[in-house]
DNA sequence: TTGTTCGTACGAAATATTTCCTACCTTTGG
DNA sequence: CCAAAGGTAGGAAATATTTCGTACGAACAA
């Protein structure tokens, strides 16, 4: 339906509403101000081009307009996960493990938690 | 000393360049007209534009200069890798784990080869 | 030698993205 | 009722990014 690409803007919108669920434009605000400073009809606006672009979706019954994302986040996700794979690691992903086990900022527990993972789905 | 965002237009040239090493525009122009029509003059501007930023090094010997990226390939790409984590997944490695299993376009090879490398590290 | 091809440099145009100003309406407290 | 606070809408400005036209020099083949 989509496999529109969020500009860098969007994508912090995208992040306010995956963690916080619907919400109102004010609190996304609120949300992205506690990173930096934006006015208030900026974020306004970038929501409202989103709809158009039906990347969000929006309640329109209350003065306070209530977004939502239009697709399910894993979708999203999916496909964004996808393309940075194609284009970081030529489509492999377990090039991207490799990397991912030589990064230092990956902690030991967070690949053990992995390891887990994985072995749970051997079952 | 980077940690510099590379446009779309710059990972596009940043791929070739890593997949091919050190090259000339043409090269990197003719790889780039293998995906989408690219006039040499847009590329090669864009690659003396990363040489501005210190994306790029160049060997100007010769005539036709050599390009090769500046930074070593694991650093940019732990980089863009922990941003991507960080902007998509709150910063767990172990998530993005879970997205690739749910995903059906992770071939069940590539899944196998993920378990391969973390038994290896297992010792 | 001369013209054609291929290279770089650089500025400007075209596009895409982001930000904000202004207008105007609704709600709320006094 | 009135003023202040808080909404939305929309256009325009500011920026960032991408593309390309033009100029000009070097290499090369005829």
């Amino acid at each position: 339906m989509k496999n529109i690409e969020p500009t860098k803007a969007e994508l912090e919108i995208l992040q306010v509403l995956w963690n916080f669920g619907p919400s109102t434009v004010r609190l996304v605000n609120d949300k992205l101000n506690e990173q930096r400073e934006v006015n208030y009809t900026s974020t306004l606006k970038l929501m409202q081009i989103m709809t158009e672009k039906g990347i969000l979706k929006r309640d329109e019954s209350q003065m306070k307009h209530i977004y939502h994302v239009a697709e399910k986040e894993s979708t999203t996700k999916d496909f964004l996960l996808e393309k940075f794979i194609d284009t970081m690691y030529n489509g492999s992903a377990s090039k991207l493990m490799m990397q991912l086990m030589g990064n230092s900022k990956t902690s030991k527990e967070e690949l053990q938690a992995i390891k887990d993972l994985l072995n749970k789905t051997e079952q």
